[in-house]
DNA sequence: GAAGTTATTATACGCTTGAATAATATCGGC
DNA sequence: GCCGATATTATTCAAGCGTATAATAACTTC
């Protein structure tokens, strides 16, 4: 019987696979076809290893939903140019890949089920939501003001939450069943919405 | 040993014991918390008793998700009244209890990151969908023509899907963390941006 | 009120699970 | 080039899983 062979990896580069090992079980099998064992095959590893690197299990899931929140939220915070733009782009990146793919809603809707459950990931939901919602409001606090049509801090959390809403409603949809929309539909839609909540053109 | 008494119980009434049973597990364990034998207790019976009513435990869950997409839709297609007066029964509704709850959306979410991996549930939660998008569409043709409106196929498409998004999206976050808004707030902002989307107030 | 039907319980089976442990291969420091 | 440290594999374990089967208790019918 010869044992497998195996290479140590880099500091913390074993830890980021087993991550997105974990995530690939989660959205291809779900919660719960995501055990140990499945992970580890999908990291090219044995299970043993995944408690090497957490304390047990869960402790993992609960990282790797960290990275999923990060990977929904950084392409939306790191827009650049004048208000028009960014909000724009803010906009637009939830419907354009990696953020608008079924591997995402998919992660995102197994953890959210879990949230009632783990008060651990109900928390990393929380302050996931309020820095994407937080974002979008200062956006748009800048936005109204280029636009000459300056808005308190109340009117602007109003605006954030209706249009962050209105953003991941479509989102979901989108995702789950792209099919039934038309190309570009669901970004169109969205803008035009988004246009007419504010009642402000977002063109520069 | 004594063997535990038990009553028979009138035909159907155990099936929808056990798909509620299956239900409150789902939102409370998550998915893989909801075991057979978890279930069967919940409903006050052996865990046998489950395959006399379902050919297996995949199928209970696949009715029970049915269940679900009915009671989420159920309360928003028997609205009465004039045009305005449904459409804002129909945005109220999803923001009032039982479907503004935590265990709502936990099984919604649930089975939500199914449909990748289940066919089956897949297709249950399109023709959800597409039922409650279809209904609203209808609600707003009827409504804009009662506004002295009328709006085209295509632009109740449009709009349904807007708003079916903005109300889904508002809906998730109102149930996962209902104490990060003031009572009726999340109503009142989904009024003002149906008005804004629709250029039209909903009032009679 | 006895007989027949079947809903329900009870028990057992094979498999998978997350975790613990022991053996071993790889690598950095010297 | 050896040596200690440790990342990785291999193996084992008890618990829990969905399901199958057999015994039994509760109704129905006559």
């Amino acid at each position: 019987m010869t044992r497998r062979t195996f290479h140590r990896a880099p500091e913390g580069e074993r830890r980021q696979e087993l991550i997105e090992a974990t995530l690939d079980c989660i959205s291809e099998f779900g919660l719960k076809g995501a055990t140990v064992r499945q992970i580890a095959i999908r990291a090219g590893v044995t299970a043993g290893l995944v408690r090497h690197y957490f304390e047990s299990k869960d402790q993992m899931i609960a990282e790797a939903y960290r990275a999923v929140i990060a990977s929904l939220t950084e392409k939306a915070q790191n827009v650049e140019g004048d208000p028009a733009t960014r909000l724009r782009e803010f906009i637009a990146v939830n419907f354009t890949e990696p953020v608008a793919d079924s591997r995402s809603v998919s992660l995102w809707a197994a953890f959210i089920s879990q949230v009632r459950v783990d008060p651990v990931l109900a928390e990393i939901h929380r302050e996931g939501y309020l820095a994407f919602r937080n974002t979008l409001q200062e956006l748009l606090s800048e936005f109204l003001a280029a636009k000459g049509r300056p808005a308190s801090e109340e009117e602007c959390r109003r605006y954030a939450i209706a249009i962050n809403g209105l953003v991941d409603g479509l989102w979901v949809e989108g995702c789950l069943a792209g099919d039934l929309f038309r190309d570009g539909e669901l970004v169109s839609i969205a803008m035009a919405s988004v246009e007419a909540v504010l009642g402000l053109s977002i063109e520069n």
